[in-house]
DNA sequence: AAGACGAAAGTGGTTGA
DNA sequence: TCAACAACTTTCGTCTT
């Protein structure tokens, strides 16, 4: 194929620098990053689903197109310009680490531009802040350099790196939300960030149920005083020693229930359960718990009796 | 009829011998 | 490595609104 046939015009900065990329069969700016033209080539993994129930197969949809590769991570040895001024030993040593670079790159680099790609296309559908990228990214070349991802999937250690990089920047999303946005099951994610983070050393604190209340709250379109009274909730829940060793998200999802019914802004436990990714009966369990500690049958009551008027 | 509630059985992970 | 265990889910029947 001739790349005479590419020669065009970028749409939109109108520079005719394209560069065409066998590898994964796209056209891309070199000026503005546009992908002009892809060829619909899926380089993805086929998932199998081993489960019975076939509708929950998924695809991630197109793998790894956008991005630019190369996301000034990978670190280069200088070109020869560099060379100036550096003595005999110096020089000698520059070449050879050129050469273990053009080495290493390779394998491990080509490696990283497909994983770094599938991060930003889960990052972004995720709506992830750069800097949770980035830690992502961080955590997923220190997990590549230490031989971590080794049978298991490139997307799963990702997911999962995306995962500890969310919990680190404080601003969790559950598992679901992972799973949905990278089509690795549930287990798989959990499984490769318990492993990743042990063998990294990482220390993870346990996630706090008040970073999902942002969140939730707003998923459920529920009133900021709902959601200010809800932390206030957890926060009474945390001293009564309620939400240790329980999921932080059943917690949260209970607290906005019950500050949601307080403030007559009514949301049945099914909606609440699906946002929070978590079932009506967990609500339940943590609700009849806060109701039970911390006193709250006034307001409860309160709401009954206006109700009735 | 839909939502809330609760019991019972099952799942996957952790812990401690 | 295995069994006990806690948290959570699934499923299903009953009660309430």
């Amino acid at each position: 194929m001739a790349d005479e046939k590419y020669v065009k015009k970028c749409p939109e900065c109108g520079s005719i620098n394209l560069f065409w990329n066998r590898d994964r069969g796209e056209i891309i700016c070199k000026d503005c990053g546009l992908v002009v033209e892809e060829k619909m080539i899926d380089f993805g993994q086929e998932w199998r689903e081993f489960d019975q129930k076939g509708e929950s197969k998924r695809r991630a949809g197109a793998p790894m197109t956008y991005t630019q590769y190369d996301q000034g991570l990978g670190t280069r040895v200088g070109t020869s310009s560099d060379l100036y001024g550096l003595g005999k030993k110096d020089r000698n040593k520059f070449f050879r680490l050129r050469k273990w670079q053009n080495r290493i790159s390779t394998a491990i680099e080509r490696n990283l531009k497909l994983a770094l790609a599938e991060l930003k296309r889960v990052g972004s559908y995720l709506k992830l802040p750069k800097s949770v990228e980035e830690e992502a990214a961080r955590i997923y070349t220190m997990a590549v350099q230490k031989g971590l991802v080794r049978g298991r999937s490139m997307e799963s250690v990702v997911a999962g790196a995306l995962y500890a990089a969310c919990r680190r920047h404080e601003v969790p999303r559950t598992l679901d939300e992972l799973s949905e946005a990278s089509g690795i099951e549930k287990k798989e994610i959990g499984r490769t960030y318990r492993f990743v983070t042990r063998e990294l050393g990482m220390n993870i604190l346990p996630s706090n149920p008040e970073e999902y209340i942002a969140r939730f709250a707003s998923a459920l379109k529920l009133s900021p005083e709902s959601q200010s009274k809800s932390i206030d909730i957890l926060k009474k829940a945390q001293k009564a020693e309620l939400t240790s060793g329980r999921g932080p998200t059943g917690i949260a999802a209970a607290a906005l229930y019950v500050s949601a019914l307080i403030h007559g802004e009514k949301r049945t436990q099914r909606e609440v359960a699906d946002v929070a990714g978590v079932t009506e009966v967990t609500i339940r369990n943590r609700y009849k718990e806060l109701l039970a500690k911390l006193n709250l049958e006034k307001d409860i009551k309160k709401l009954k009796k206006k109700n009735k008027k």
